[in-house]
Parts: structure tokens; C-alpha cells; sequence
DNA sequence: GAAAATATGTTGTTTTAACAACAAAAGGAG
DNA sequence: CTCCTTTTGTTGTTAAAACAACATATTTTC
């Protein structure tokens, strides 16, 4: 059931398919199609499970009092998510994790993961690095989201974002995974008003956009 | 060296102070001392190392192109740092750690922790849990934080800020531990107008402070 | 305890973003 | 293709924060 996909996960890396069945087995996993809209986990509640998504895609979003929305994360096929809470399972979760589309998504429980047969298979050991490694990156990203907030202004933010983007994607050009509402939530500020300054700052020369495909503009002598 | 204070330390909760020694040793660890303002980890340089605080407190902060200062974190004595850089080496720092006050950092090297003897020790397997699980609730203090930054106005952000840590400390009157220009940076704010936004929140009955102890008012019927 | 350094509060001005309401464009379903 | 839905862009108004410059208070140091 899934092996191959899993196999190139980066939390089942470096284990073969019948280590994976193995563990799937051992571990007890439940596998749950959403579709788009539906909510995965939601604020307020407790887990003892960490999802993983399969196929489609999921938003860790927050919902504050007046009902702004606000998206901390988008996990994709390959990618976990609710592994912090499930690791503190008497935390209730302060963010909804939403299905963005038709998604699949394999459950594990962290109390397996982290307690069952700790000496007796080694790629348990593995699995748990894995883990660790998974939960670092995954810290790195809520940085970095920090960092594109930071500044004060849309065009700061704009241009912090965009330009690790490019900076990542090796590239002036860049595609990235949110549309305009989505993008002003990362960036916590208004949608129209992103969109004005997105407009002022094609006119001024800075960049040059069409939907999500932005291109930045180094100035030449 | 220490064992007494780190058996009571979350990283090392569980394990006896032989235990601990026994550790200590086979992680080859160093401890160094830094004096208020010194710089422990530079952003731009990588680490296979992660900092434990023995004593005084540290700071994890993020300058920009601009100048501009803003507060990440605040370690406290038991707590570790860097631990996400030190598990990802490639990965450059993003942020500087600072030493707030005069402080003794303990430094231990991530490979050894993730891969030295890991059927031999049963401690080890415990350790790497217990990082586990800190890393899961520095995720969560992450996520607070943007919590707290993600309200639009000053208000807003002093109001999340100050009821998540009334609600922390079990109380209607709490001590933070930022002066003013710290809470500015943490909530990603100006320092004047912070004060300013506190002085009238005060005078409208909200709330009433001295120095960096505050009580929140609940309107009784 | 005086002097210096640091932290906090105050005020007025300028810049900027939020907000609201609408127009235009793009995408999908029948 | 046409209607309907969703997304994106535009404009003007209002509210708020940034910024700068300074006054006051508190802490540290000698």
C-alpha cells in the first residue's frame, strides 16, 4: 500500500519498500481521503496522529477572533504536518488544517512512532531521525515565514518573499503556490492593498508579474 | 560537570546524573562562557552544534538589510538553541544568537548525538526523544509568535500577547520578560508607539502597568 | 551620590496600510 | 458560447502606525 510513494518521502527515506510494509504494519497507520475545503484537524482540538499527505494538498490555517484567515503552511504530497502537536498531545492545536483540494492523507500515531520496539528494528531509529530532520525544516520554514513578516511595509515583505524564492528556486523568475488572497494571508496584509503595491511596483520597474509568475528586476548600470 | 543541573533539564529529564556523565563524555561536549552582547552564532555560518543554556539567558535575533532589529526568542538556562541549524549543517543561519546577559553555553555536536552507538545506549534513544519533543514545543513558541504578529494593529497584538501569557501564568497580572524595545520587536512594532498604544490603553481602563509587570482588567457587569 | 548611560514616555507629522465598494478579467460548467 | 463564479485590479476614504525629536525617568558606574 503505498511503498513506492513512501519510499521517496523524506520521512521513510533510506528504507526499502518491505521495511516500509513492515512498518505501516507495525505502526497501525489509517489512510483518509478530504475534499476540498474540509478540515483535517481543527483548532481547539488534541492528536495523537501526524498526518502525511499522499496526494493533493493541505493549509495549516489560523482563524482569529473576527475572522481573518490566515495561512501558516501548505503541505504537500510527501510532506507531514501535525507531527508538533502530536508530539505534545495534551496541546490543543491552535491552527485548522484544511484539505486545499481533493487530498489524501495516511495518519500515524506519534505514540507508536516514538515508543513501539525502540531497540528491536532499526529502521525505527531511522524513522525518528527522519522525524527530527522533517521537524527542523519545518521550523526553518515558520522562520522564514517570520522573516517575510518582519518588515513593516507590503513592498518589504513582497520583496523579502520573492526574493528568497528566487534565491531558492535559483532563478530571477519565479512560480510560487499561492494565488493573491493566499500570498496577502502569508504575508498578513491586505489583499488589495498587495495588489496595488504589487502594481506600483511593476510601474516603478521592480518586478514584472502575470497570475502566480513573478520576475524580478535587477537594475542594470 | 553540571550533571545535577542538566538531570533537571528537559533534554536530559529521565536519565540519572551517571547516566548523564556517561553522556557527557561519550558526546564529547564544551562549555563556554559569553559576556551580554556577545555574538554565539552568526547568521550566515552554519553548525553541526547546539547550544544549552547552563546559566544567564540568550537571545535569537534577526537583523535586516535595514538595520532593523527584531526578537526572536529568548532562551533561558535548561533550554537549547540552534538545535534546528545543528540538524540541517548546510543549512546558513538565518539569525544571530546573542548573549542577553553574562552567559555559559554548553555545546553539543548534533552528528554524535544523532549517531553515535544508537542501539548501544538506551539513554540515547531517550535523548533523542527528549529533542524531539523540544523541537516540537520551539515549534509551537514559533507558531505563538505568529500568533501574536498576526493582528493587524498594536492593540491587537498586545491584547493576544498579553492574554495567551496571563493565561500561561495561571493569572491576571503578568511579568514579561522584554523591556519595551523587546516586546516592540517581538510583536514587530515600533517602540514609541508601543508605549504610546500602552498609555492609552491604560487610560481606557484596559489594563494597568509598571515596568514590564502587567495586570489585565476584566470588566466586572 | 553625582554623572553618564539606558530605558521609557510624549507629541506632532508623514507615510502607509486597512477597509469598502466596485470594475474588470479569468476560469468553469452546462 | 453564455452564464455564473472566482479571482484580480482599481479607487477613494479612513484609521493607524512609523518616524523623528525630545522630555522624563530609571539604572549603572565610578
Amino acid at each position: 500500500m503505498d511503498t513506492e510513494f513512501l519510499a521517496k518521502t523524506l520521512l521513510f527515506d533510506g528504507s526499502s519498500q518491505e521495511e516500509i510494509q513492515g512498518m505501516l504494519d507495525c505502526l497501525e497507520v489509517r489512510k483518509q481521503c478530504f475534499s476540498r475545503g474540509e478540515i483535517i484537524f481543527r483548532a481547539g482540538e488534541t492528536t495523537r496522529f501526524m498526518g502525511l499527505v499522499l496526494s493533493g494538498s493541505v493549509n495549516i490555517e489560523l482563524d482569529d477572533f473576527w475572522g481573518n484567515k490566515n495561512i501558516f503552511g501548505h503541505v504537500t504530497p510527501g510532506q507531514i504536518f501535525a507531527e508538533t502537536y502530536a508530539c505534545r498531545p495534551e496541546e490543543p492545536m491552535q491552527v485548522n488544517a484544511v484539505a486545499d483540494e481533493e487530498t489524501q492523507v495516511l495518519f500515524l500515531d506519534m505514540q507508536r512512532v516514538l515508543h513501539t520496539c525502540p531497540a528491536a528494528c532499526p529502521q525505527h531509529n531511522r524513522l525518528i531521525r527522519s522525524l527530527l530532520t522533517a521537524m527542523a525544516q519545518k521550523n526553518l520554514n515558520l522562520s522564514q515565514r517570520m522573516m517575510h513578516t518582519a518588515p513593516k511595509t507590503i513592498r518589504g515583505r513582497l520583496l523579502s518573499y520573492l526574493s528568497a524564492e528566487a534565491a531558492r528556486q535559483g532563478s530571477r523568475t519565479v512560480k510560487i503556490p499561492f494565488n493573491r488572497q493566499q500570498l496577502a494571508d502569508y504575508l498578513s496584509v491586505d489583499r488589495s492593498a498587495l495588489s496595488g503595491e504589487l502594481g506600483k511596483m511593476q510601474r516603478e520597474g521592480l518586478l514584472e508579474y502575470h497570475k502566480n509568475r513573478f520576475s524580478l528586476i535587477t537594475e542594470e548600470a
